[in-house]
DNA sequence: AGCACGCCGACT
DNA sequence: GTCGGCGTGCTC
């Protein structure tokens, strides 16, 4: 009697077939086991998602083609694995399998079962080779702070938001945190235990890495510690895929991907730095990495509180119930997550003061109306800087903006850089010669003269970190270090770390002290270990204050504090480090919180706002986004779709704004427009939103929308 | 999403 | 005469 397994591949978003296809089998087949199908022409990867022994829904055998195989050797994938990927699919509106082979390593899909079985046994090879004599992790003695916080983790049965200020020691709480999961003794016959921890970007992996390697590798073996993100080849995915799926690997380090590796016996997530935009996906399923890490730990939790088959015997000395904790940590928490811990859903834990009792570096605001124009750096901030080198100390110099000039133009008539393909400007790039577009990637050689009218005199408008950079060596060329030697300016952005191995290379020069100004973008601003920097420098703040995004704000007071964090980070010069920040409104609000350090005060300022204006965290948000041919056909199939949501469940508590273009409204030749849903309820939104993905679909046919390229749903959309 | 099938311009 | 452009439509 054969059995109709229902499988899971990667179907379209927004498909008809709802994302689960159904097959025979001769066998019956556990959920969660990974089968070959034939699908059109080709044969895919699927995933068992459940397997009756009725035909489903009206399928006649005729109709069904058979599983080509299945992936024996690899265990299943587990409920909660199945559940997260399954709520992730529902929540952001997008079919199961697109999310579910989303999750997986992209190399598994080619791999057939032979080389497959070869893999397993190279990797089993390699394990027992590695494993090591257990020993213990060691650690540096804790502060009061930490071992509070740490006490008080113990314990949680709620999410932990970890406030903590840079240089209060975040890390050294997670490799605790982790260590003492690590050591768990489980029940034999149970999967080890393993730790996920998660960094926004994948530049701030290897340092992370480093530390939990040394930390851990010794007592746990060469292979606990693995790392995944998409920077990695496909085989080395693969292979830290396989080492988290068969609990070979304990601790799995990576970026919002990470979030859906499969991990038997998961026990604790950890989420740097949670309030950092990168966590949020802005392609594909458009989730967010560190919401799902919460819903997670819930559903893992939830198994082992009611285990499908319970162990008998618990372990003795074991009194609570086991959980899977997560720990969210960053010391300008995101306004949910600081919600959350106002309302008492998240556990909030301070860690306000800096290891070492060290400082943190007091703010100087240059009121810009006061300085001579035209100048990029002021006066006193020059002055101040130059007094640092003499010392022997660096400055940071933190500009968001790429290239030498975000525009070229024309002297005498009205042309300006712009790309033919973008809405947007091209900037110049002097070092190269180059007019390069930042969206399309378009890129040609600086023009001699003004293409339209001749004229010689094209200059460039604004300032980039290029040209900040060559400012300043010039500025400083009469400055001496304590060592006689001549001061000197580097530059560290996107364009500079293109390479790889450049990334390390530079942050090696301004370790050995080479370098004595850093100018560069936020990547700066970000994680690195500075030692020896005593002043930060913000020089074009303004621009995110009045901001159409109403997350401006909290990104810059992020920024800021994360910037700030980069100086003083040894003790003994903290006291006297400074973060100077160059602004037209110096008595804006938000420096009024920065100068105290005052997250806390900001952040009840911001949520009044946002309950006021029924944002979120009080509101729920959704964007329907279009992208055509033209402006006119991006926006018919928004009208279209909003005029067709009516009657649909859950209408009435829905408002659909009118449908506008972006901010930057063409990119790479493709006009965009998007219509903000909003509710306040986020269940209502949920339902609603279900209900219209079917009429949305339909739209795409409308004549109106001729030229529509794509269109996608953002639920909790971070920019609107 | 892939990958077919299916009708109109520049090439061995 | 073909090769190939990407528009529409389907995948148990």
């Amino acid at each position: 009697m054969p059995y109709w397994p229902g499988v899971v591949i990667a179907t379209p978003a927004h498909s008809g077939v709802g994302g689960i296809l159904s097959y025979r089998s001769e066998l019956s087949l556990t959920p969660g086991t990974l089968v070959r199908v034939p699908l059109g022409a080709r044969e895919v990867l699927g995933v068992v998602w459940d397997c009756p022994s009725e035909p489903p829904d009206g399928l006649t055998e005729a109709q069904t083609k058979a599983v080509a195989g299945v992936l024996d050797g690899l265990p299943p994938l587990n409920a909660r694995w199945r559940q997260v990927v399954k709520f992730a699919a529902q929540y952001y509106q997008r079919s199961l399998g697109e999310v579910a082979l989303a999750a997986l390593p992209p190399q598994l899909r080619e791999l057939d079962a032979t080389q497959l079985a070869r893999r397993l046994k190279k990797r089993a090879k390699a394990a027992a080779a590695e494993s090591a004599p257990p020993g213990e992790p060691g650690g540096h003695p804790l502060s009061t702070e930490q071992a509070e916080a740490l006490a008080a983790l113990e314990g949680a049965s709620a999410p932990v938001l970890l406030y903590g200020a840079t240089g209060s020691g975040k890390t050294e709480v997670y490799l605790r945190a982790t260590q003492d999961v690590l050591q768990t003794a489980v029940p034999e016959g149970e999967a080890l235990t393993q730790v996920l921890v998660m960094v926004p970007e994948i530049n701030l992996t290897p340092q992370l890495e480093a530390r939990f390697r040394e930390r851990f590798e010794p007592a746990f073996g060469a292979g606990s510690v693995v790392c995944l993100h998409s920077g990695m080849t496909p085989a080395q995915r693969l292979s830290s895929w396989l080492a988290a799926h068969t609990g070979a690997a304990r601790i799995v380090l990576g970026t919002r991907m990470a979030v859906f590796a499969s991990l038997p016996g998961l026990r604790l997530i950890v989420v740097d730095e949670e309030h950092d935009p990168s966590y949020k996906s802005q392609e594909g399923a458009r989730y967010s990495a560190r919401d799902l890490a919460v819903y997670r730990a819930k559903v893992e939790s939830e198994a082992l509180t009611n285990p499908p088959h319970p162990n008998p015997l618990p372990l003795a000395g074991e009194g609570a119930t086991p959980r899977c904790q997560v720990l969210l940590g960053s010391a300008t928490p995101s306004l949910e997550s600081w919600h959350a811990a106002d309302q008492g859903r998240y556990l909030r834990l301070a860690m306000p003061g800096r290891i070492g009792g060290g400082a943190l570096p007091r703010l100087r605001l240059v009121d810009m109306n006061h300085q001579p124009k035209g100048t990029p750096i002021s006066p006193p901030l020059l002055a101040a800087m130059q007094e640092r080198i003499a010392r022997g100390e660096q400055c940071l110099v933190l500009l968001n903006r790429r290239g030498y000039a975000p525009v070229l133009s024309c002297d005498a008539c009205a042309w300006k850089s712009e790309c033919p393909n973008c809405s947007a400007f091209r900037v110049f790039h002097k070092l190269d010669r180059t007019l390069r577009c930042h969206h399309c990637g378009f890129t040609s050689r600086v023009p001699r003269a003004c293409p339209d009218c001749g004229n010689l005199d094209i200059a460039p408008v604004g300032r980039g970190t290029e040209q900040i950079e060559e400012q300043l060596t010039s500025l400083m060329l009469d400055v001496k270090r304590p060592d006689g030697g001549p001061a000197r300016v580097a530059r560290m952005d996107a364009d500079t770390t293109r390479t790889k191995g450049s990334l390390e290379q530079q942050l090696a020069a301004l370790h050995s002290g080479e370098v004595d100004v850093l100018v560069g973008t936020q990547m700066i601003a970000k994680g690195h270990d500075f030692r020896r920097i005593t002043l930060v420098a913000g020089l074009n703040a303004d621009s995110a204050l009045f901001a159409s995004d109403y997350r401006a704000p909290e990104r810059l007071f992020a920024l800021l504090m994360q910037a700030a964090g980069r100086a003083g980070r040894d003790a003994a010069q903290s006291a006297a480090s400074e973060m100077w920040v160059q602004t037209w409104h110096p008595t804006h609000p938000l420096f009024v919180a920065l100068k105290k350090h005052d997250y806390p005060g900001f952040a009840a300022e911001q949520l009044a706002d946002r309950e006021a204006a029924g944002m979120p965290p009080y509101g729920a948000q959704a964007l329907l986004r279009a992208d055509a041919r033209t402006q006119q056909a991006a926006q018919a199939f928004l009208t279209i779709a909003a005029a067709q949501a009516a009657g649909l469940p859950h209408r009435e508590q829905i408002t659909l704004y009118p449908a506008v273009p972006l901010t930057i409204q063409r990119v790479a030749n493709v006009e965009r427009a998007q219509l903000l849903v909003e509710s306040a309820s986020r269940g209502a939104l949920q339902r609603f939103l279900a209900a219209w993905q079917p009429v949305l679909h339909g739209c795409r046919s409308a004549p109106e929308a001729k030229g529509l390229v794509r269109w996608a749903v953002d639920v909790d959309p971070l920019s609107i």
